[in-house]
DNA sequence: AAATTGCATGTAAGCCTTTACACGTCAGCT
DNA sequence: AGCTGACGTGTAAAGGCTTACATGCAATTT
């Protein structure tokens, strides 16, 4: 039935080795064999069989992705990242996507499978110490992407400053009193951008009060969720005072949150400004400030690691972090925003 | 380095083949032995090999996606439903997304690779005569998803019965001047709209006037994008006189109209109303009107038709078809939409 | 007691490549 | 002419697993 390198090789009248080597450009085949060779296969339709041949060489072209929470977009645009990068080195992608973070150990644990994939991209995983000693137990390349530890490659966002970014505009454009809406502390991304958030209040001489913060414990998807955000809202709205001004770490937070202001009938900016962090495309319609992250770069410069680290396994490990993007619309700087957003707020008759 | 199952044979003093059967669960093995080799394996920390295995068993545990424009959010919903499926049969998902429809043909090299994946999903692709005999001489198992073909199971939703609805929706709410605007022919489920379209209007007795209809001949990504929905709406505002509703192909495209209409001061939906096609997770935020695809179940379904297939090779093809679900807000119902949309509007002060 | 059955296990072939090593041939050298 | 090398090609051994078939042994039957 299929078509393997005995019928090339008996039809060409050369070894098996011979076919392979014309295949592997390997050298030291003469042109006319080659050529033969190339005839052959072309004529019988011969293609190399993937399995046959990571048995052989001992690697695979294939790297896994695992990706919790993808219905958070932003992980959508760094796949194509992955895949544009990775399509010109010949390797393609598995996808794991997880709700939960425990289902990232199950993933995981297919992932590494051995004689499956040559590499893993770990996303968004909080690198606890069994993590680690089971991703350094595999001896595979890793990547960690948004997650940090000190013996894998990471790509991350600077998420300290984007926190510190964020509230920084918020006191540009006024707030006095600023608060936060926070997902899951367990998530670093979170937790650092909290550092940042409470870094610029202190810079800016301001108060940190923790009636104005609400953490979301909610571990479905580390909080990263318009209902977390929603909550959190509501439970920030039901205190004694209000903030003016609310960071949220995550634009799907924050467009659960902003609901519940609607809800609420508080006025965006003005009674309080929001501004979330990721800049999904929905961000854009609804007007929503935020610290965007170059997601399809991430996805590119993630495999870029990988691949390095597939060729020179020894290599010392390296972290780049991409710096967030300041990006100003309605949410915190009402009509006068500079992007206005694509959707304009009074699309119907007001 | 790697345990294999030499090791564990050697050290439980059996023979590989009883290993082998301990692992394929190939009955006939003595539970003494079994419980031997287990905690042998277990102590070794033996993972099968996947490319041996698949190799030897002549079939692989992966299965491939082919996803064009997987930017439209309404695959990511899909891709859950199927990597949630495949995870209960013990499969993995490699993903080809690609931009153009061009590059699908690429992709679909790869992905039949012999060897590499033992189905495909083939998603949004127009069936060519080439793509046709591409896929047969493949002899793989195939699913379409929205798209159609006799030969291959497909699954689908009902485009037309859709594009009926939308207008009929129109129509009860009081508009009399229908326009459309619509992808790229070339793509079915656009087509399939139109002809929705059509007989809708047909059934009403209102008018078909080419003049409101816009299509747009981008090919990228088959002019299912904001920008073409931008595009076509300008062009539309330009004609003469003007529809009071118009339903657009798909949500991506609605959402780039609306822009044009609120850039050119048209109230939604008292000057015109609007309806898209898919409900994209956006849809919601912007309150726009649309036919709802069940995105998780379609991909459910076709994981399902896909393992039917690797089973039995030879049964007939099926289609299953969802029937979409019609989802007022905004842009059509104004303030009385039942679903009120998530983000109101009058975000800002109004 | 001999013959038969059935079960647990082993042997070895096969899945399709890659690649180290060996071999033969021929050109170029002394 | 004889020797050395280079070059093109073949042989065969992995690579780790599955599985058809063979084997040996104990339990059962007559």
């Amino acid at each position: 039935m299929s078509v393997t390198i005995y019928d090339i090789a008996a039809k060409a009248n050369v070894s098996i080795a011979t076919v392979s080597r014309v295949f592997n450009n390997h050298a030291r085949v003469s042109p006319r064999t080659r050529a033969r060779v190339l005839a052959v296969a072309e004529e019988l339709g011969y293609q190399p069989h993937a399995s046959a041949q990571s048995l052989a060489r001992k690697k695979t072209s294939l790297v896994a992705a695992i990706i919790p929470m993808m219905t958070n977009y932003f992980f959508v645009e760094v796949i194509r990242g992955l895949q544009d990068r990775l399509a010109e080195s010949d390797l393609d992608l598995i996808v794991y996507s997880t709700l939960t973070l425990n289902e990232v150990d199950v993933q995981l644990e297919r992932a590494l499978q051995r004689g499956l994939a040559s590499g893993v991209l770990l996303f968004a995983t909080p690198m606890t110490p069994a993590r680690v000693a089971r991703l350094q137990r595999s001896s595979q390349p890793v990547v960690l992407v948004d997650s940090f530890h000190a013996d894998f490659d990471c790509v991350s966002t600077n998420n300290r400053e984007g926190g510190c970014r964020a509230v920084q505009h918020l006191i540009d454009r006024g707030c006095t009193r600023i608060g936060m809406i926070m997902a899951h502390p367990e998530s670093l991304p979170a937790a650092d951008r909290r550092i940042g958030f409470e870094q610029a209040l202190r810079q800016a001489g301001l108060p940190l009060r923790e009636e104005w913060i609400v953490v979301s414990e909610d571990m479905k998807q580390h909080g990263f969720t318009e209902e977390a955000g929603y909550q959190a809202m509501k439970t920030l709205l039901a205190r004694r005072t209000r903030p003016d001004g609310v960071f949220v770490t995550s634009d799907l937070q924050a467009l659960g949150a902003l609901q519940a202001l609607h809800e609420a009938g508080v006025a965006v900016p003005d009674e309080m400004a929001l501004i979330g962090f990721d800049d999904i495309k929905i961000s854009r319609y609804v007007g929503l400030s935020t610290l965007r992250q170059p997601m399809y770069e991430m996805g590119r410069v993630a495999v870029d690691k990988l691949l390095g680290r597939m060729e020179q396994p020894e290599r010392p490990t390296s972290h780049t972090v991409f710096s967030p993007a300041l990006v100003v619309r309605r949410s915190t700087a009402g009509e006068q925003a500079q992007e206005k957003g694509f959707l304009a707020w009074p699309l119907d008759h007001t």
